[in-house]
DNA sequence: TGCGCCATGTAACATGTTACATGATTAT
DNA sequence: ATAATCATGTAACATGTTACATGGCGCA
């Protein structure tokens, strides 16, 4: 898709900085997107040339001036039409399970401790992903249907992680079935 | 990490030339790569100057010729150490989601057809990666642990589409106790 | 006759990441 | 003192994708 599509999402919930793009670009796990300036104060440059948002700036007291950007009415047919887009396939890339594929050469103790990092560092993702909640918050939505997408965004992620727990647990179990010939190697 | 180390990784299985390398990414979706020459090809020369491959090259009958790069010691030293790195976060960007969070827009028909696309989709991907089974069969395996570990990458994938189904199944669910106000626009 | 497979590679482009630069304010 | 927050932006680099180029063979 591209962030450009992500930005006007946004914008057409409510007008927005580059700065708080940037932020929840940086900050949910959900809307996935790395949140880097060079990307976001680009793209709505070239948002704002190509007439799919506006923008207005706020002088403020003690702190830099504020570029506010609003999304047009041609920005809100670009957005649709994309919404109405057949859904790219989600891009899933784990370099994790690329080390598993040739983890055979490592010793058990090395192999336990590689699913032990990947274990602690899901959980950790889980863990922060469910204290902060669903950084579209239902109270926010404009309808009850709204919330309800909002609700399943959030899930999906949440679902992943669960996943790939009980998936590793697995592993564990299978691999303990295992007669074990390499002590010594630890 | 790279196309750098997924490439190490099965060479350090079997020699392969980049031809092969590139049939393997596109193909699976386990070992997700775009598989495209560019980064291939490139890469394999880059590995060969730092002397982390050998390569030999086979003249063939009415074909052009092969190059097979094989794994050398500093090649597999290199593999070992990534190995033993802590694993990135599985990177996991799904653009349909975005659609989502901004589909109140619109009609519950045309939501309803996102829905169904997002599902034929990953519907097919399921069927594809079952019918296709591991890319890295267990028989090819070199010991007992290293046939869970390929399983248990198979099967990682195969519980990816799995969640998604049923996600969908449940946001289908939680739409349908909506009263239908605007069954008019579809 | 045209397409797809084998097998290599390059060029042009699109996208993404890290680091740098400015400069005041507030919190530790 | 030092770092973080607010707020904008640029430069350099890394990575990824698409399309092009070559050229014989086999299939429909």
């Amino acid at each position: 898709m591209s962030v450009r599509h992500a930005i006007l999402g946004l914008l057409s919930w409510q007008p927005l900085a580059g700065y708080d793009l940037k932020k929840i670009f940086s900050e949910s796990a959900d809307f996935y997107w790395s949140g880097n300036n060079n990307q976001v104060y680009r793209t709505l440059l070239d948002l704002f040339e190509q007439g799919l948002v506006e923008r207005e700036i706020i002088q403020q007291e003690n702190l830099p001036a504020k570029k506010i950007y609003t999304i047009t009415d041609k920005g809100r047919v670009e957005l649709r039409q994309w919404l109405n887009t057949t859904p790219e396939l989600p891009l899933l890339r784990n370099s994790f399970l690329v080390q598993l594929a040739w983890a055979d050469c490592l010793s058990a103790a090395e192999l336990d401790q590689l699913l032990n990092r990947y274990e602690e560092e899901i959980r950790d993702q889980n863990l922060m992903h469910n204290a902060r909640g669903p950084q579209l918050p239902a109270k926010n939505a404009r309808s009850p249907r709204e919330a309800i997408l909002w609700s399943a965004v959030h899930q999906n992620r949440a679902k992943f992680y669960q996943t790939e727990l009980e998936w590793i647990q697995n592993l564990r179990m299978d691999l303990a079935s295992l007669p074990e010939k390499d002590e010594l190697k630890g």
